[in-house]
DNA sequence: CATGAATGAGTCTTCATTCAT
DNA sequence: AATGAATGAAGACTCATTCAT
């Protein structure tokens, strides 16, 4: 068939296609120009679509931002959701593969770090956020608590207060992102996980080896 | 004579005092609204004052903004710097008085983090904080790394990493800001501290006792 | 259907129909306001359109001045080149239209009138108006000058200067437009025209004959 | 006496002086930045004094502008007044004189013909114009034709016509100052009264020698 | 007389949203 | 399902004018 037709033939989509297809355009304008200066001509534009579709598919710009706050939501739970599901792993290798999906290079990017922050500063948006993530957060801290608890137990000599360590372990977490997106020539991913890594061998060393390089670890 | 006439009075005030009071009605816009949502007029209305006024001392909405985080990092500059000024404190308790300098109740008010982040997620203005707080986060790293070292060779049976140290204190002090913005009721800023001391009691146990309280530590 | 129904249904109408419709909507509005007092929401109501329909075509006000400002070079460009172009025109008679093309019923319009002056006085548009009509100014300034040298010839015992004589043409034009804006009941149009006549008739007389009316004067 | 004190007390002039000062500071703005673009502040820093003395001395910005046209009217009036006035002028030399005082070093600068090109394309100062120079135009048109019709007198030979040789005259002084402004490199001051003599010299030949430049002439 | 901080109506420009095609 | 011309409310910024000093 004839590409030139079929160009103008094929001009409608799927909805999720569409919609993924905007969501990705918004990303990359949201952390090159900010929430504010993310205006739904230029989301169309990177997206090569015309703005009349991006109300067609998302009814108004705050929905488009809401939707693309929930992608990332839950892309980011679905990867520490699948650690976590995984069968055959120890409760070490548990928890640090719940911790370093964070780190994942599909979760980490310059585009989605920015994002995230993006929406953290805008209140409008911090606001639907704990809406949204209090289930996926209160989740994951709960993943971590369970499982500190149960590390807790094989480690007698240490003091460990689950709850404490989730707290540290989580606000680290999220330091560090910001730490890396606002001083990248400072602080990578792999000190990141490095730091991480430290943390957990100070609480609980019988588990994570102080030292040890968190790729190279030996988690038992 | 009655005030609400005397308000309606023009009144001519000091360059700072104006400056000030058009800065502070700032953080209380972005607190509530966000950057994007934050309009000159709205801080002219909340300072008590017309946009006129907001142009003729700042010229510009942009650097009414700049000024603003000028001042929060200034602010917080200052505070550290006393404790790092003042005489006759242990290098442990420097250490901890800059670390705590970030919570104290004058930097680490609702409002003053919800602006740093607000600044800290808008691309127009990260570029610029990096470029203001440069000098500041340098120094203050440099201040960290070099009271760890310190405190290092006081402690020979811990192997202590000033760097890596450096980099889990201000990651886990930025994260626990987040936290306290994001999740206020399940961090506190007692919490936070507590999360710290635990970090600096687990490296350097000698001058950091595990489960002193931070508040009533006798920090030696 | 009812015409003022149909008048407030939105209609999209080709790029150069708008265009057009808000130059001339500016035309209207310089002419009786002049260029300060001519602001974007007067031309958009003048055209029955919106104020966002004028930044859509023109991005500014400063680009729809320009763009107006162009129309009337064009204008007056094509009409007297449209003389020169002519087949089976003598000199003289070629000389005499293109002078004559100045004074063209849609050329010389109350309206247009006021708006090159308009122009000619804001020192901001000054400069754009001498890049713009450079070309055409030094391409009829030549054409004036060449047709002055072949009639010279045929004039012998007079002695012509083309390049003054240009001066003198397009110098007396220029100031009969003024002269005809600011004092309508002292100078007419008829007046003007005689007046370049007049000055043609002592230059070249047995090509313009003295005391011959413009209108019927037998150009040989 | 010390010269700071007396720079701090002498803050008082006499109206006409500092009056004066602001319309000369005045013409200086509106040839640089045009009408539009002249604000009081402008004027103000310009003549090194305050807004509020702008406002003291001309109630209204419209005034202060209206002033500097009627400044710039008055001086022109005074100065071919003044040639009119002048005894023992032959009428040759007392129409020269007229048309020679448009062209003056005094009137003619770059700064005023901007200015007197600036109020004839503000129509709001067209108006005005016409209201204050009406007088002026008409006692000087007068002036113009009263002499042609004397010196057509003593030309038997030529077919004189006072009012259209006024028309003449005054338009192509008109266009001639349009040309110096906009075409500086191709109209100068010496052409403009050369193409003004040559004017003068075909219409009346024994009184305004051709080829004579009007520097040198011996007007008769 | 002179100042200049303060005002706020007015202007240009942006941009989410609508809707005829 | 897709387009993009058109809209108009809202925002940043300007500037003539006021008035307390």
């Amino acid at each position: 068939m004839n590409v030139e037709i079929q160009q103008k033939v094929r001009r409608t989509a799927p909805k999720e296609v569409r919609q993924q297809q905007l969501i990705e355009a918004t990303l990359d304008a949201i952390a090159e120009r900010g929430i504010s200066g993310t205006t739904t001509a230029q989301v169309a534009k990177r997206a090569g679509l015309s703005v009349g579709t991006v109300m067609l598919h998302f009814d108004s710009k705050e929905n488009l931002l809401k939707s693309t706050l929930n992608f990332l939501a839950e892309e980011l739970r679905d990867r520490w959701s699948a650690v976590q599901a995984q069968p055959d792993l120890s409760d070490a290798e548990r928890l640090w593969g719940i911790i370093e999906a964070n780190f994942h290079e599909d979760i980490l990017t310059d585009t989605k770090l920015r994002v995230w922050f993006a929406f953290f500063g805008e209140a409008q948006y911090r606001a639907y956020y704990r809406e949204m993530v209090e289930e996926f957060d209160t989740e994951r801290g709960l993943a971590l608590e369970t499982l500190l608890e149960a590390l807790a137990k094989t480690s007698p000599q240490q003091e460990i207060d689950p709850f404490g360590l989730t707290q540290s372990i989580e606000s680290m977490a999220d330091g560090l992102w910001l730490g890396i997106m606002l001083y990248p020539d400072w602080l990578t991913v792999d000190d990141a996980k490095a730091r991480l890594w430290s943390l957990l061998s100070h609480n609980l060393p019988e588990h994570f080896k102080a030292g040890a390089t968190p790729e190279t670890a030996s988690i038992k």
